[in-house]
DNA sequence: ATGGTTGAATATCAA
């Protein structure tokens, strides 16, 4: 059995403190992060790794996006994709040895309107997507697990509330075609809704809201997923809400499963 | 309809 956790930590160097309080109360085996907003020399990874974490791999850039796998069990760099050319440190993929792949996410949020026609980021995003779609079309993914910031929230109890949300980006009826086009392209299944079928299980508020915990205007964008032959070991999932209320917090807070599988 | 906050890098851009 082994351990997966995703979160979106808003610079890894300014959250390390968070980070390391994460591995320590929650001891995921692996732990993926999205906007670590620093080039990989900077992120602290002796600090990650004086706290039992010796492996890391990761891709950066200086000041945007960024993505990094910590890990206690042993993984090898399983390479990158550079989706819709937009030379953004967006994916990194890791291996286990036993041979599980991990696909570390962030999808791009896509700006303001949800207009590809006067909204360049919000083609972008799609772009994006749907290359995820012929990727995994063309290979179809197996012993893989899928995490990240996904920037979308498909369901309708992923957001607190769907009709309010139909024309804001993260929850419009295109993005939510192309993500599902893509799931399905992989024959990906939904680890976190697998485990909890229905109601809200927000993994994300914005720092714009007086009081993020009464007013709970939160939203799904945290993803794991799981290939479908493996899909069956996926369990004990948990979104951790209360990672939002730390000090100085990420505005995302980790979601974990659990993978029954030999490691 | 609007504005609200945060981080990186240092004037804005991205989220």
């Amino acid at each position: 059995m082994f351990t997966i956790a995703t979160w979106n930590i808003n610079s890894v160097r300014l959250r390390a403190g968070l980070v390391t309080r994460l591995l320590s109360e929650e001891a995921p085996d692996i732990l993926c992060l999205q906007e670590c907003k620093s080039p990989v020399e900077k992120i602290p990874a002796q600090l990650f790794h004086d706290a039992g974490y010796r492996w890391m791999v990761a891709r950066g850039q200086r000041g945007y996006n960024g993505v990094a796998i910590l890990s206690r069990l042993p993984i090898s760099d399983a390479g990158d994709r550079d989706y819709a050319r937009l030379g953004h440190a967006r994916h990194v993929a890791a291996r286990l040895e036993n041979g599980v792949t991990i696909h570390n996410l962030y999808v791009p949020a896509g700006g303001d309107i949800p207009d590809r026609e006067v909204n360049l980021k919000f083609g972008q995003k799609l772009d994006f997507l749907t290359e995820m779609r012929d990727a995994f079309h063309a290979d179809r993914p197996s012993r893989s697990i899928l995490v990240g910031d996904l920037n979308i929230a498909p369901r309708e109890d992923d957001v607190w509330s769907h009709k309010a949300l139909l024309k804001v980006v993260s929850h419009t009826p295109v993005e939510v075609e192309h993500l599902l086009a893509a799931q399905d392209a992989g024959h990906w299944v939904d680890i976190t809704r697998q485990d909890i079928p229905e109601g809200p299980l927000f993994s994300w508020w914005s720092y714009r809201n007086r009081d993020w915990d009464a007013s709970d205007r939160g939203r799904r964008l945290d993803h794991i997923w799981a290939s479908a032959d493996i899909a069956a070991a996926g369990h004990a999932s948990r979104v951790l809400r209360p990672v939002r209320g730390w000090e100085q917090p990420s505005d995302h807070v980790p979601v974990v499963a659990a993978f029954d599988l030999d490691v």
